[in-house]
RNA sequence: GCCCGGGUGGCGGAAUGGUAGACGCAGCGGACUUAAAAUCCGUUGACCGCAAGGUCGUGAGGGUUCGAGUCCCUCCCUGGGCACCA
């Protein structure tokens, strides 16, 4: 392969039209192009009429009463000083094409483009340039629109706007105090990385090593008020309303991914300080010894159902009376009044189940259900998915955070022992505080932790387990505190494994996955020939005998009390019902997704409508005073206490409340995607300077028929404005719950790129294999030491194809038909130049067959034109249906391969039928030409001109295809022996199953495949094949 | 580890369970040209065969079916996302 995409540039030159002279042209006085073209010369007229377009006002949206409606949008841009590549073209190219159908079929299209302009990048760039962010995006947005004109983009520049502006951030500020009023903005503190040298918060890229990238500082998390958006409330409605959009699997699956619902147990676990309680290492099990109990025999009486409802008074009483022979402090006026349980086996399972927590030393009020605090005693609460597993619990763990963890200390130091333990736990937590979040979540990394010199005690059997703190617990998901399971989940197995905590058997493994993971231990030991059963019994004696923990939901419980034999599901229903009963905790649905942080701490952001009053109370910016503009100022690089530069602009911070006090403002400003969380919704009315828009407009385009864009917003911006929209939804200002109806991923563009081997001492960048060199250092080094990858075009990588270079090379339509044409939409490309020269080819083609055929192009062919179908009707009806429908569902590629079918076969046909003539011809010609215009506008606008027509190809029908002529009135029937293909015979359409069975058998190559054989079956697909099964 | 994609000629790719390789690139042969470029025509999955024709062939292996690139199971490779989320 060349190594160099331009190497193979088109050396055609624009020479003056070479206009045949045989065909001189239309005549009329319109004066748009005077000679025809027999070829594609694209600097003949591609920039003429761009400018035709401009000058027409073409694109501006329509908005006519009775017409179906089409929002098709491509990703807010962040207009970035590099410009745009023919990589970005990928997504604009492709909407352009379904939204110049659109129109041509009827449609209102709104079809806007506008730019996101706050954010860091502008931000950070403006700092290094020493100019102000504002001018330079301008520039930069006004590039933006060149290079979108350039290619023939029809976007109504009318509607656009830059998200800097006031007049749009305005009503950014608007939605947050919608957000604020409906309690979905708050205020909290934050944990961020600190560096206490420089008094600044650090990105995680500015942390090195746990120490500051600039001063060498030990860095640590300090918490610091910020801004969130409560995301989580909608979690469920993000996910459910998922099911009902049109968008890519793969997108979907992350966005559930990242809200991470998972169903499971929420429960208090108490915490005990002597070993008194009944461990884990003493035998009395749950079920066997001491816990066969006179209340065990009675809980299995009733499971059997052996006493009757009319009884049921005087059996609970019967039980309140051994429950308090037991000692159990049941204080109670009357089980028998218990509220919402009815039957007689449920209060029973009530009582049951209190005499296993108070056999377990908890104390109960029954009056509210609710387990009370022994006063001398902590408890905290665990959240899991697997409640099934909960007798196989041998230790917990609570995040190093973990408030708990004070108390626990509290409760050594009021005893004044564990002094030793005190100083690990503390030791820890302070190395955990130090580690990073790249650190703590490090791949491959051994297991830490520390026990705390307490228990806690598990309410299924009321064993205690030592409590741990390890990192490997999170604060900030379900409680912060685990049960831990080793035999059920591997990461409590490599803890159990690393600290030497007992891991009781929950299952038993299916033979397969013993021999499989028996450790190198067992098999040095000669154990290797094992018996299965062997093999099992090692493992029911120690599973760290065997390398992981057997992870499994369809296998039934051992030793789990009550619930042995269950699997997964009924355990858990009967385990969760449980713990609801005796008010221990209760079913959850947990969710992984987290709110969503607004704040940022720099100037070029949209700022927070809030100030706060003297005592520091909060207040919003009454509507009418908004926006909150920005301040203009020289400097507002970040300042190195932590906080925004907005900070120490005095005559931002001070001012009047809304009570008329002195004020102070808030500093801090939104994040990016806050801006790009509502502009589909500006679009439909961009100037409107009483509202955000006029809701009658909203009505009237969304949702957003087709979204276009990169799929690495999976996450972030999909999900935030599916959020805003539901929650203008629920405000009653938006008609729609989900803002984007058909969300589709165009690929990526790859630049071959040149990489050098790195020398010794150097050192490479995370996932790099090698240095990036530019292609002048690649020409100079010796062969053997470079080498080429295809990775994503951009102006850092230095392998980007600008589309100046490649219109100027192709034109703007060969790049437009190339961009469609390479690849399905949504594959990655490898780009070279190579394609430009077939599409730019075909063009030509185009061409002069249009000139050929113009002189007898009859504009009044309708009128004219047989029902009947010919070949070359047909053609034409064909292609139509094919080209509709490839636009329609994205399939570009194929969109444009049925154009030059189409123009392979009217180039065949003509040279067949002479007769040029007909009207089917001048049909041809026209759809040709009308089918092509969303591809390659110019060069349809120009041959539509050049057939003698007024206007632009825009405003013109889209074809409609007949499906009677699009019909064939021949077939080929494939003929098949036993499924393999051995002739093919042709039949009129409408063949009878008969007249094929009876044509097929007749062809002598199958009767030679038939030969020594019995037809046992003829299979026939009416109009297209017949299998006869022979043998 | 988990969750998504994707593996089809020299290359990009096409193909509602029904003739695998459309369309294009590159290659080869030819026409035009003093020549080249451009353009046009033909040809191009592999193997066997003079030909007619045959055999094989969509990452690997099984299965369902009259018939599988397409559906099901197992596995391999590859791109992306998430990842100590209980």
């Amino acid at each position: 392969m060349s190594s160099e995409p331009w190497a193979q540039r088109s050396r055609r030159e624009a020479t003056p039209s070479a206009s045949n002279p045989n065909f001189p042209g239309r005549s009329g006085s319109r004066g748009y192009n005077e000679l025809m073209l027999d070829r594609y010369e694209p600097k003949q007229f591609e920039e003429a009429w761009r400018k035709r377009w401009e000058d027409a006002d073409l694109f501006r949206t329509r908005e006519e009463e009775g017409r179906p409606k089409f929002y098709g949008l491509d990703f807010f841009p962040y207009p970035s000083g590099a410009g745009l590549s023919v990589g970005h073209c990928r997504n604009y190219i492709p909407t352009d094409v379904l939204c110049r159908m659109k129109f041509m079929q009827g449609y209102n299209v709104l079809h806007p483009m506008g730019f996101d302009a706050f954010g860091l990048p502008a931000e950070n760039e403006a700092i290094k340039r020493k100019s102000h962010p504002a001018p330079m995006i301008d520039q930069y947005a006004a590039t933006y629109k060149r290079q979108m004109d350039l290619v023939g983009i029809s976007y109504d520049w009318s509607r656009s706007f830059k998200s800097c502006e006031p007049s749009y951030y305005r009503w950014t500020q608007w939605i947050f105090e919608l957000l604020y009023k409906k309690g979905l903005a708050y205020r909290k503190n934050a944990e961020v990385n600190w560096c206490p040298k420089d008094k600044t918060a650090l990105a995680n890229e500015e942390v090195v090593g746990g120490l500051c990238e600039r001063c060498g500082t030990p860095v640590e998390k300090k918490a610091i008020p910020q801004w969130y958006f409560k995301i989580t409330d909608y979690a469920q409605r993000l996910l459910d309303d998922l099911d009902d959009i049109d968008w890519p699997e793969g997108i979907k699956a992350m966005q559930r991914n990242w809200i991470g619902r998972s169903e499971g147990v929420q429960f208090r676990m108490r915490v005990v300080f002597d070993p008194g309680t009944p461990s884990l290492d003493s035998d009395d099990r749950a079920g066997s010894g001491e816990g066969e109990s006179e209340l065990e025999a009675l809980k299995r009486e009733v499971a059997a159902e052996t006493f009757a409802d009319p009884d049921a008074e005087a059996r609970i009483n019967e039980i309140k009376g051994k429950l308090d022979a037991a000692s159990m402090e049941v204080h109670s006026s009357d089980l028998g009044e218990l509220p919402g349980f009815d039957s007689a086996k449920e209060k029973i399972d009530m009582a049951m189940a209190r005499a296993n927590i108070e056999k377990s030393g908890r104390s109960f009020d029954l009056d509210d259900f609710e387990v009370v605090k022994n006063p001398d005693g902590l408890t905290f609460e665990v959240f899991t998915t697997r409640i099934d597993t909960i007798y196989g619990v041998t230790f917990a763990v609570l995040a190093p955070e973990h408030p708990m963890v004070d108390q626990i200390i509290a409760e050594h130091q009021r005893n004044g022992d564990q002094r030793a333990t005190i100083d690990a736990v503390q030791a820890y937590r302070e190395k955990v505080k130090r580690e990073t979040e790249t650190e703590r979540t490090a791949e491959g990394r051994e297991k830490t932790g520390v026990f705390t010199g307490s228990y806690a005690v598990n309410p299924a059997n009321g064993r205690r387990v030592p409590i741990w703190i390890a990192d490997y617990v999170l604060m900030g998901y379900g409680t912060g505190a685990i049960m831990a399971v080793p035999a059920g989940d591997q990461r409590d197995f490599e803890f159990a494994v690393q600290f030497g905590i007992p891991v009781a058997p929950i299952q038993e493994p299916d033979e397969d996955w013993l021999a499989a993971n028996r450790s190198a231990d067992l098999q040095s030991t000669g154990t290797d020939g094992v018996v299965p059963s062997q093999a099992l019994q090692r493992y029911l004696q120690d599973p760290k005998l065997f390398k992981a923990a057997f992870i499994s939901k369809d296998k039934p419980l051992i030793n789990a009390g009550e619930q042995t034999g269950m699997k997964f599901e009924e355990a858990s229903k009967s385990l969760g019902e449980w713990i609801e009963a005796c008010g221990l905790g209760q079913r959850k649905v947990q969710y992984r997704l987290r709110d969503w942080l607004i704040s940022r701490q720099r100037y070029w952001g949209c700022p927070i409508p809030v100030c706060y009053g003297k005592d520091g109370e909060m207040m919003l910016i009454p509507e009418n005073q908004l926006p909150v503009e920005l301040p203009d100022v020289e400097s507002y690089e970040p300042s190195d206490d932590g906080s925004s530069p907005l900070s120490r602009i005095q005559d931002f911070v001070n001012c009047t409340t809304p009570e008329g006090t002195l004020g102070r403002r808030e500093t801090d400003t939104m994040g990016g995607f806050a801006c790009s969380s509502w502009y589909f919704l500006r679009f439909c009315d961009p100037h409107n300077d009483d509202k955000a828009w006029d809701p009658k407009r909203v009505e009237h385009w969304m949702p957003v028929d087709t979204y276009v864009g990169g799929a690495e917003h999976a996450v972030m911006h999909l999900l935030y404005a599916r959020f805003w929209t539901k929650v203008l939804f629920d405000a009653g200002l938006v008609p729609v719950k989900e803002p984007f109806q058909r969300l589709r991923n165009q690929g990526q563009v790859l630049g071959y790129t040149p990489y050098r081997k790195p020398h010794p001492g150097e050192t490479l960048d995370v996932g790099e294999d090698g240095i990036l060199i530019s292609r002048e250092e690649a020409a100079a080094l010796p062969e053997g030491e470079v080498f080429w990858k295809w990775v994503r075009m951009s102006k850092s990588k230095g392998n980007v194809v600008t589309p100046e270079e490649a219109v100027d090379a192709f034109g703007a339509d060969a790049l437009r038909l190339f961009e469609l044409f390479v690849a399905p939409f949504d594959a990655d490309v490898e780009w070279t130049n190579d394609g430009m020269n077939g599409t730019a080819r075909f063009l030509g083609r185009v061409f002069k067959l249009v000139s050929e055929l113009a002189p007898n192009y009859d504009p009044t062919w309708r009128s004219k034109i047989p029902d009947a179908a010919d070949e070359v009707r047909r053609a034409t009806h064909k292609t139509i249906q094919r080209a509709t429908d490839d636009i329609e569902r994205f399939a570009f590629n194929t969109y444009v391969s049925a154009l030059m079918e189409f123009l392979n076969e009217l180039n065949d046909l003509r040279r067949k039928g002479p007769d040029a003539s007909s009207p089917s011809w001048s049909e041809a010609l026209e759809t040709l030409v009308l089918l092509l215009a969303p591809g390659a506008p110019h060069s349809a606008d120009e041959l539509w001109s050049s057939l003698g027509k007024e206007g632009f190809t825009y405003h013109a029908s889209w074809p409609l295809s007949d499906p009677k002529l699009a019909k064939d009135d021949v077939l080929t029937v494939a003929v098949q022996v036993n499924g393999k293909l051995r002739d093919t015979v042709t039949l009129p359409a409408d063949a009878s199953k008969e007249l094929m069975e009876t044509e097929a058998l007749a062809s002598g190559k199958v009767q030679a495949h038939l030969e020594g054989l019995t037809v046992r079956k003829v299979i026939v697909i009416p109009g297209k094949l017949v299998n006869i099964v022979a043998n």
